[in-house]
DNA sequence: CTGTTCCTGTAGTGATCATTCCAGTAAGGT
DNA sequence: ACCTTACTGGAATGATCACTACAGGAACAG
C-alpha cells in the first residue's frame, strides 16, 4: 500500500526522459530545449512527459538533481595522508568529474548567466545545490588549516571555487585543454595560500 | 562618393538595435531572444533589423563585436611604476569592466557553454575575440617576468584567466560579491606565482 | 524634375512552440 | 469479476517563431 509497484514502465521512462532533456539541453539551453525534441530523443509523447513533470520548467529542475547526484558521486572525498595529498586529490577528483559528469555544471552555468525577468525554479535550485557542495568544501578547508583566520579562509575558499569554475569554461572553449596540468597548479597555490594563512595567525 | 552620408536615421537605428539585442540576449540567451522582442524593444520593426542584418546569427556576431569594444575601453592598459602595482591595477581595472561591461562576457559564456550539432558563427566569434585579449595579457606577463618558462608563464596565465572568469560567474550567483576584495587576492597569488617562477631558474 | 539609395511599415509565410484533452490500455488490488 | 491507478497515443489549441515580399517615403545626386 504504502510501497507502491511500478505497473507499467513509468520509472524507466523517467530516466529516459531526463537523459534526453539533458542531452538536448546541454546542446542548446533552456529556451532553446523545445519539449517536442525531448519527445523525440526519448521516444516517448509530449504527454509522457508532461504525466511525469508539471511542465518544462519543472523537467529541468529534475534534470538538475539528478545530474548534480551524478556529480556528487563523481567527486569522491579525499582521504589522503597529509593535508597535501588530501587536496591534490580533491583538485583530480574535481578535474575528474569535469569530465564524467559535466553536465550540472555546464547547465547550471548557463541557467545562472541568464537574467530573466523573472528567475527559473531550475536556476535556483541550481544555486541551492551548489551551497551544499560548497559546506562539503567550506568543512575541508577549516580542517587544513583549523589555526587560520576563519574569514580569510572564506574568501581564499570563493576563490578557489571561482578558479575551478573558471577551468570548467576555459575546457568548454579549449576541449584540448590539459585540465590536471591546472588543477595541480591550482591546489599548490591554495595549499600554499592555506598553510601562509595558518602561520600568519 | 566613397564616404556617403546617412539619409535616413540608419546609424542610429543600428545602435539602437543592438542595444536592444544585448538587453534581450542578456537576459534569455541566444535561442530565447526573438526578432519580436528586439523590435518591440528597440522601437523598428522586423524588416528594419534585416536591412541591418542577414539573420539572427549575424545580428548576435555584431553584438558580440560591439561589446568585446565596450570592454577593451574598460579594460584601461595597467601603468603602476612597480609589476607589482601594475598587476593590482589590471586586477582591479579587470574587475571594474566585470561592472561596467559584463555583457561581453556573460552572452560569449552562454554561448560557449552550447554544444550545438553546427556551431554558432557568434560563438566562433567570441572565442576568436577572446584570443585577442590574452594576447594583452601574454604581452603583459612576459614583461613581468622576462627570465620565466615561457611554458610555465603561459600556464600560470591560462589559470590566472580561468580564475578571473570564475569570479565572473560567481558575481552573477552572487550579486552581493565582493569582486575587489576576490581581485586583490586574485592578484597577490599570481604575482607571487610569477615571481617564484622567475626565481627559480 | 528624375533617378538612385537607404530605410521603414504592413502584412504576410509555414513551421514550431508549450501545453492540454481525452480515450485507451495494462497491471494490481480486492 | 470489477475498480483503481499508472501511464501512453494521437490529435488539437492558439501563440509565437525566423524570415520575406513589397510598396512607399525621405534624402541626396544629376
Amino acid at each position: 500500500m504504502a510501497e507502491r509497484k511500478r505497473r507499467a514502465n513509468g520509472e524507466e521512462s523517467r530516466r529516459r526522459i531526463l537523459a534526453a532533456a539533458v542531452e538536448v539541453a546541454t546542446e542548446r539551453g533552456y529556451d532553446g530545449t523545445s519539449i517536442a525534441a525531448v519527445s523525440q530523443k526519448s521516444g516517448l509523447p509530449a504527454s509522457s512527459i508532461y504525466w511525469h513533470f508539471a511542465n518544462k520548467e519543472a523537467l529541468f529542475e529534475a534534470v538538475l538533481e539528478d545530474r548534480f547526484e551524478v556529480w556528487m558521486r563523481s567527486v569522491t572525498a579525499p582521504e589522503g595522508s597529509s593535508e597535501m595529498q588530501a587536496a591534490m586529490m580533491l583538485a583530480s577528483g574535481t578535474a575528474d568529474a569535469f569530465h564524467e559528469a559535466p553536465e550540472f555544471l555546464r547547465l547550471g552555468f548557463m541557467l545562472v548567466l541568464e537574467r530573466r525577468p523573472t528567475e527559473l525554479s531550475a536556476r535556483k535550485r541550481f544555486l541551492d545545490l551548489r551551497d551544499i557542495g560548497r559546506q562539503r568544501l567550506a568543512d575541508f578547508a577549516v580542517q587544513l588549516a583549523p589555526a587560520a583566520d576563519p574569514a580569510a579562509v572564506d574568501r581564499l575558499l570563493s576563490y578557489a571555487i571561482a578558479a575551478a569554475d573558471g577551468m570548467f569554461l576555459a575546457k568548454q572553449m579549449d576541449p584540448g585543454l590539459d585540465l590536471n596540468e591546472l588543477f595541480d597548479l591550482h591546489a599548490q597555490l591554495m595549499i600554499d595560500a592555506l598553510m601562509r594563512l595558518g602561520e600568519a595567525r
